[in-house]
RNA sequence: GGGCAAGUGGCGGAAUUGGUAUACGCGCUGGUCUUAGAAACCAGUGCCGCAAGGCUUAAGAGUUCGAGUCUCUUCUUGCCCA
């Protein structure tokens, strides 16, 4: 039998996918996206996982007659291409486009039906144009501020970080303990969203129930009230927020944040300035106040309690008490505030608990923060945790201390970057302080390409002359925004360009977002599920909000995140990473070095990573195995949305068993006509009916995996068939509606295959009958639950015809003998139940 | 600490609505072919048992004629938030 040579096919195939249209205006339209890649220089596996599966969408929709989307893109601008250009003393630019080449050439190594001639990088000023032209409208329509805050500082990429972009304290990617400093910096007004974002989730039917909970935490809508305290001996008031107001009873101090309006009459004072200063090492991020040590500085203010006479608070600033959340003053309720507790244990403050899960009222060792009676609390005495909320609330509005608010934990979206390599933002200072957008006429605001890295700090700030300018319609001095923007902005509204990617006079052609939008099938990976989701969303309203002539509220109707993938860790005996590759199995079974057969010390498998070293290059496998071995495999060995352990025999057994297949189509081709048994044949089209009816659903169901199976249990159907009395005709068929169906998976094969049958509706799925055409069917046969038999039997038979059958012929009769039958439990074609 | 998932052979996993548990693949064992190996092909492979048969979906209970699937309790793991 002839091998199959992959590469040479493979190759002829991809010319033909060189720039794919899977176009059919006929059909439905189907916008089929998955993440554009970052170009950081080479493909790795979790691409070839996510673009696998985009494609075996896409081509499935278009063999099913939909007029499907499908472009690619580059997520161009990025940190990584400067720091690369400092260690390689390339620029930018060029690295990221050397990249792109690289990373293009790669995914046409997949056999992808990408249609290429909407490709994009959002690096390239055509692209940028658009995106500042959209800041501007933004801007214009009160979406964007200009807000002094405290931002987290990465001290060692001299970059702001969102507060996502911060974890356990930490900069996602330096790894720097994060500081807090005061900025003025470019926000998105994303909390003008915050209920909408939050209440259209609901209708979100198409997105993993996981993905829309993390959205809805994060947003974090809460109830709380508002509370004003008096201070003593003063007319002057301090407005707290609290979402405990149920705890009002409990109160024992008031803290304040150091940028309260108080903090004013202290700004003089030494021990102030240095709790201030104390107060900055600490990032900004919720979680960093939790886990920071709580310190305060007392006032020597105190305030009125509001419901208990004669009872005064002593005032304190606190560090975990923030200026943007709520009024920036809380009271502090220590019997049920972990925060509160800490703070009152440093502090010796009084602990007074209000709450009660049972009658141990006993000393507390930590808050307790459950639910439970209120107690010592006067007119709130009793009640459940929830009805001393509402029952205090409302006391607080009729005697006018408060209101009660609503809370959003999303913050606004700060996008000012101190870095070169992104999208410069629109915008100019003039002499006299004014800030104000560009003229639109000058967009793009182009990037310099003589640019020093060296230096730390902006770079565009350093530009020697890059930052002057003046104003067009005045002609007045000007100075240029040299910050830049988060890239998340670059990603926001890419999924928009691709509709109309060569549009000049806009960001988008309306008309074709109005056809091609939203995006049908989404898929990327869970990694995603927050920001960049929840960002798209807001460049979605916010478009909307002023563009009349889009239609659209939701940009992505069906979301899909894949898992990782993962390989064992490697190391040597001196505890260095290994690459698989230094790796080797010895026939023992273990695992040696190489290079001088030492003993490695094998790891659990996880997400590959180049730290790690146990990633496997995807160029390499496909020179190996070919691209459709190593795309049927990273179907086959896990449901798409787990992660997914690459496993190397698991790519060679792929490319063995499409080996097979080359083989059985070779065989169908050159076998000789026969004699034809009807009922032979009949069983066979019924079983081929059978599975391509379950492959259908399986792949409409994104169950790959069991897609990959059923091909596995065709092919060995057909196997067991071949030799049979079954015409050449009746085989022919079959094998071109099995390959018709692996399209999807195995594009190349599939498609030589069939050119060799000279089949002229390749690009058609074959019709399939539903249940396929037996009359036969299995039914499980048991006796108190219990299954004794199964049944080869007509379809269709009632209970009687199949009492007698049992009683006559079948293994389970041996049961029923002198046995009264109490009771039968019959389903139809299914199973029949005995009790006796 | 809170929320959400999940737990099935040696391994990855299947079982679409409560109805034949362990499909399919990997690995392993034996065999054919071969000087040998690789490849290919054939057979076997949840556990106990010679067999008949019994047991088995993290552990335990419950609902049901029937539970991997539904309910409750416990344990473990993963993810997100803190």
């Amino acid at each position: 039998m002839e091998r199959i040579n992959f590469q040479v096919i493979e190759k002829k195939w991809q010319k033909r996918f060189a720039n794919s249209k899977l176009y059919n205006k006929k059909g439905k339209k189907f916008y089929c996206l998955e993440m554009f890649p970052y170009p950081s220089g080479k493909i790795h596996m979790g691409h070839v996982r996510n673009y696998t599966i985009g494609d075996v969408i896409a081509r499935y929709k278009f063999l099913k007659g939909y007029d499907v989307l499908h472009p690619m893109g580059w997520d161009a601008f990025g940190l990584p291409a400067e720091n690369a250009s400092k260690a390689n003393n390339l620029h930018p630019k060029e690295w990221t486009y050397k990249n792109i080449k690289t990373m293009k050439n790669q995914l046409k190594m997949l056999g992808l039906s990408i249609d290429w001639d909407l490709e994009i990088s959002t690096c390239d000023k055509d692209y940028y144009k658009h995106q500042q032209e959209i800041f501007i409208d933004f801007y214009n329509n009160g979406l964007v501020s200009r807000k002094e805050t405290y931002v987290n500082w990465d001290p060692k990429e001299k970059t702001v970080l969102a507060n996502e972009q911060v974890i356990n304290g930490r900069g996602w990617r330096s790894n720097a303990v994060v500081e807090r400093k005061k900025l003025s910096q470019w926000f998105f007004n994303i909390t003008k969203f915050s209920s909408n974002l939050l209440e259209e989730l609901n209708a979100l039917d198409g997105w993993p129930e996981k993905v829309k909970l993390m959205q809805k935490n994060w947003i974090g809508k809460s109830f709380g009230c508002e509370i004003n305290f008096e201070l003593v001996d003063t007319n002057q008031k301090v407005n707290i927020f609290t979402t405990r107001p149920d705890t009002i009873f409990g109160a024992t101090f008031i803290a304040l944040s150091v940028d309260h309006e108080l903090s004013k009459n202290f700004l003089n004072k030494k021990d102030f300035k240095k709790f201030k200063e104390e107060c900055n090492k600490t990032g900004t991020t919720e979680e960093a106040l939790a886990n920071a040590e709580k310190i305060g500085l007392a006032t020597g203010l105190f305030v009125k309690h509001p419901f208990i006479k004669n009872k005064k608070l002593p005032v304190y600033f606190a560090n975990f008490v923030l200026m943007d959340y709520g009024s920036g003053a809380i009271f502090g309720c220590p019997a049920h505030d972990q925060r509160d507790f800490d703070f009152a244990k440093k502090y010796n403050l009084e602990i007074l608990r209000v709450v009660s899960d049972d009658q141990n009222l006993s000393d507390l060792s930590e808050a307790f923060t459950g639910d439970g009676k209120i107690v010592n609390s006067d007119f709130l005495d009793g009640l459940t945790v929830e009805d001393a909320k509402n029952k205090i609330i409302s006391e607080v509005e009729k005697r006018a201390l408060g209101e009660k608010k609503t809370l959003y934990r999303l913050k606004d979206w700060g996008v000012s970057r101190q870095r070169y390599w992104g999208c410069p933002i629109p915008m100019i200072y003039l002499e006299d302080g004014t800030v104000v957008p560009v003229d639109k006429s000058e967009l793009p605001i182009k990037l310099p390409e003589d640019i020093d890295l060296k230096s730390n700090g902006n770079p565009l700030d350093a530009h020697p002359t890059w930052k002057n300018t003046t104003q067009k319609s005045t002609g007045k001095k000007a100075i240029r925004e040299t910050d830049t923007l988060d890239t998340f902005v670059d990603s926001s509204w890419y999924f928009l360009r691709f509709c109309s990617p060569t549009h000049k006079s806009s960001p988008f052609d309306e008309k074709k977002i109005n056809y091609w939008m939203p995006v049908d099938q989404y898929i990327g990976g869970i990694e995603h599920a927050i920001l960049h989701l929840l960002y798209s969303r807001f460049f979605t309203k916010g478009l909307n909000l002023y563009n009349k002539k889009i239609d659209l509220t939701e940009p992505f109707k069906n979301l899909f995140t894949q898992g990782m993938v993962c390989h064992e860790t490697y190391k040597d005996n001196k505890g260095e990473w290994l690459y698989p590759e230094e790796v080797q199995k010895t026939e023992a079974g273990n695992f040696v070095k190489s290079a001088d057969k030492s003993k490695v010390i094998v790891g659990p498998a996880e997400s590959m990573s180049k730290s790690k070293k146990n990633t496997v290059d995807p160029e390499v496998m496909i020179n190996q195995y070919g691209a459709d071995a190593v795309r049927w495999f990273i179907l086959s060995d896990s449901p798409p949305e787990k992660d997914v352990q690459w496993s190397d025999t698991g790519v060679s057994s792929a490319n063995k068993f499409l080996q097979k297949i080359w083989n059985l189509n070779h065989q169908v081709l050159n076998m000789k006509e026969k004699s034809n048994d009807k009922k032979f044949e009949t069983k066979f089209i019924s079983g081929i009916e059978n599975f391509a009816y379950k492959i259908d659903n399986s792949i409409n169901s994104f169950r790959f995996n069991v897609t990959v199976a059923l091909f596995y249990e065709t092919f060995n159907f057909f196997k067991t068939y071949i030799n049979m009395d079954i015409s050449k005709k009746v085989f022919t068929e079959s094998i071109i509606k099995i390959m018709k169906l692996m399209i999807p998976f195995a594009p190349h094969i599939a498609f030589e295959c069939l050119e060799l049958f000279k089949c002229k509706t390749a690009n058609e799925w074959p019709s399939i009958i539903q249940n396929g055409i037996s009359e036969e069917i299995k039914m499980a046969v048991q006796i108190n639950g219990k299954t004794r038999d199964v049944l080869n039997i007509k379809k269709d038979l009632d209970q009687k015809e199949i009492d007698i059958i049992i009683h006559n012929q079948s293994k389970a009769k041996k049961y029923l003998e002198n046995k009264k039958i109490l009771k039968t439990i019959f389903v139809k074609n299914k199973i029949i139940n005995y009790i006796i």
